[in-house]
RNA sequence: CGCGGGGUGGAGCAGUUGGCAGCUCGUCGGGCUCAUAACCCGGAGGUCGCAGGUUCAAGUCCUGCCCCCGCAACCA
């Protein structure tokens, strides 16, 4: 039995297409995913969508529909661009499933029976037309933050969960377990800001819509958003259902990717309810950073949201990963802009990976009329490439594990450096011209041994791109040359084989010039200078 | 007011336990010619926000200050 891997996305709030931001959190969730499989783990990847709460019940009205019958369309619509940026996802929930509903009222009625759940009445400021609570110090001189008009006092029954109760043990839990917030600052923010001054009761129930999960033993509650998708991350794996035994395989999770914005939700509540369930918590939350645009943060209401759909369009799905996961280091916020894409894809992408196959095979066709010949002969040179080889899987697997995606992934590129310059140093074309067949075959062997390696590697990452180099390689059709354990020795590359040089793999690109739509939707004042024909996608 | 994160060669960023300041792009010059005008080598360019302090030694620790960004109960 190998061992298992249990990692999960926030679940999504479909009031609308999904942007870039999303895509990056699921992006380097299945890099992840993936490279666990090609470790040997048995790994459950979970991912899924938020469908409750009076949000969606009120763009449901707006746009004429059933509540259900919206989200129905943008989770077909979520679920296309996982399925065009090759999210290998292992289940999908939608808290809007009865095998969610269920057990999330069984939570909520466990938690009312120990004593976790009481009634209070809520009161508080609320903003009629905005249809919004409002926090004392949201308040602008009594007036709400959004519209400006005054704001109302109002009380309401609710439930609300006795926080108190669990927050010494969730504050020891946290400090000795330093690996449980990732990274570290956002583990001092949590404790300094909200357990070290005490945690307030938090309301779970709300009577204000209907769109939700109702309160067991109450119906005119529905439970509230957080205990509702909080608990997905259980409730998939069958967690109170009459069939648990995912839950018993993967839980805890070993990973939970999530934004840094709704940290303190996956950090102080999530774990409390855990507890207050008698269950474990997860062995980790990372909270990574945000994508930043130009304009500053990405938002619906700036307009300046990017949609991923177009991007893989333009520049294919590997390229956007990659890009997603090298440019920035994980957990710290990093912009994103179309150029800084685009020199992802012609320098890394195009000149150095492409080229160093492109060219190999090329002296490959010409010396040997692409036939792998057979290594022998090894000199310092080679010997160095071989050596290096031989360590970066491990040095990847090492950053890897730590969730450092773009040093993993700067550290394979060194890798391809390194082969390009090989190629300098050893320089096979004066090798042909001297009739060395014996030293040029070495030469070539192990270039063509190092690709291979990079190829596996490349995996988690890049999907597609292995698969295009396997058949110009000539091994498509032998996956034990594909596997991890393939690339822990150098030299399991058959000699005799013939290669098959294709296209290129990622042809170089120019910069988007004038006929070319930008991928950045427009902004407010743009649309509005253009008329109103330049909206491209709902997400605006 | 509070909390968090930043300020490092033209641009964007790395810099674990303090020990000669690195990377990518750009730029200048050279090499190679197998290759997607790609590849390889070398140079120029930084008093590491400011002011103090600790130390044989500080971008890295301490103190104060300035500037930028974010959070403040449901935007990855």
């Amino acid at each position: 039995m190998s061992k298992t891997f249990y990692i999960t996305t926030p679940i999504y709030y479909p009031s609308d297409k999904l942007h870039i931001g999303h895509s990056y959190t699921t992006v380097a969730a299945d890099a992840m995913a993936r490279f666990k499989r090609l470790t040997g783990h048995e790994v459950h990847f979970l991912t899924g969508t938020d469908e409750h709460g009076q949000k969606i019940e009120r763009r449901a009205t707006e746009a004429g529909k059933e509540p259900q019958v919206f989200v129905d369309e943008i989770v077909a619509w979520i679920k296309e661009l996982w399925r065009i940026l090759d999210i290998s996802y292992d289940d999908f929930i939608r808290t809007t499933e009865p095998r969610h509903k269920e057990s999330v009222r069984k939570i909520f009625q466990k938690f009312y029976d120990q004593g976790d759940i009481y009634k209070a009445k809520y009161e508080g400021w609320y903003c009629t037309p905005c249809e919004s609570f409002l926090s004392e110090r949201q308040l602008n001189e009594n007036k709400c933050p959004d519209c400006g008009r005054p704001v109302e006092l109002v009380a309401e029954e609710s439930y609300f969960f006795r926080m108190s109760r669990y927050t010494a043990r969730l504050l020891e839990h946290i400090e000795s377990h330093p690996e449980f917030i990732q990274p570290a600052s956002r583990k001092n923010e949590m404790i300094n800001n909200f357990l070290r001054p005490g945690l307030e009761d938090l309301c779970v129930s709300r009577t204000t819509f209907r769109w939700g999960i109702p309160v067991p033993f109450d119906e005119q509650h529905v439970i509230y958003v957080w205990l509702d998708a909080l608990s997905n991350y259980i409730t998939a794996l069958g967690y109170l259902s009459g069939d648990d035994k995912r839950f018993r395989a993967f839980w805890p999770a070993d990973v939970q990717l999530i934004g840094k914005e709704i940290v303190r939700f996956h950090t102080i509540y999530w774990p409390i309810f855990l507890m207050a369930l008698g269950v474990q918590l997860p062995k980790k939350v990372f909270g990574h950073g945000w994508l930043l645009l130009d304009e500053g943060k990405m938002s619906k209401s700036k307009g300046n949201v990017i949609d991923p759909s177009v991007l893989v369009e333009r520049y294919g799905s590997d390229a956007i990963r990659y890009f997603l996961l090298r440019e920035i280091p994980f957990g710290a916020d990093g912009s994103f802009s179309e150029e800084a894409l685009l020199q992802r894809h012609n320098f890394d992408l195009a000149n150095d990976l492409g080229n160093l196959l492109n060219r190999t095979l090329a002296m490959l066709d010409k010396y040997f009329q692409g036939e792998v010949p057979a290594p022998a002969g090894q000199q310092p040179a080679d010997q160095a490439l071989r050596e290096a080889a031989g360590t970066l899987p491990l040095r990847i697997a090492g950053l890897m594990d730590e969730l450092q995606f773009s040093n993993a992934l700067a550290e394979l590129w060194r890798f391809i450096g390194h082969a390009n310059k090989y190629i300098d140093d050893t320089a096979p074309w004066a090798l042909a011209r001297e009739g060395q067949k014996e030293r040029l075959a070495n030469v070539l062997y192990n270039l063509l041994e190092s690709i291979r390696i990079i190829s596996v590697l490349l995996l988690p990452v890049m999907p597609r791109t292995p698969e295009k180099i396997w058949k110009q390689l000539g091994i498509a059709g032998q996956p034990s040359l594909q596997t991890w354990q393939s690339i822990r020795e150098f030299g399991l590359l058959p000699a005799g084989i013939r290669t098959a040089p294709g296209d290129v793999l990622f042809p170089r690109l120019e910069p988007a010039g004038e006929g070319k739509a930008p991928v950045r939707q427009a902004t407010k004042k743009e649309r509005g200078r253009a008329g109103k024909e330049v909206s491209r996608n709902a997400a605006g």
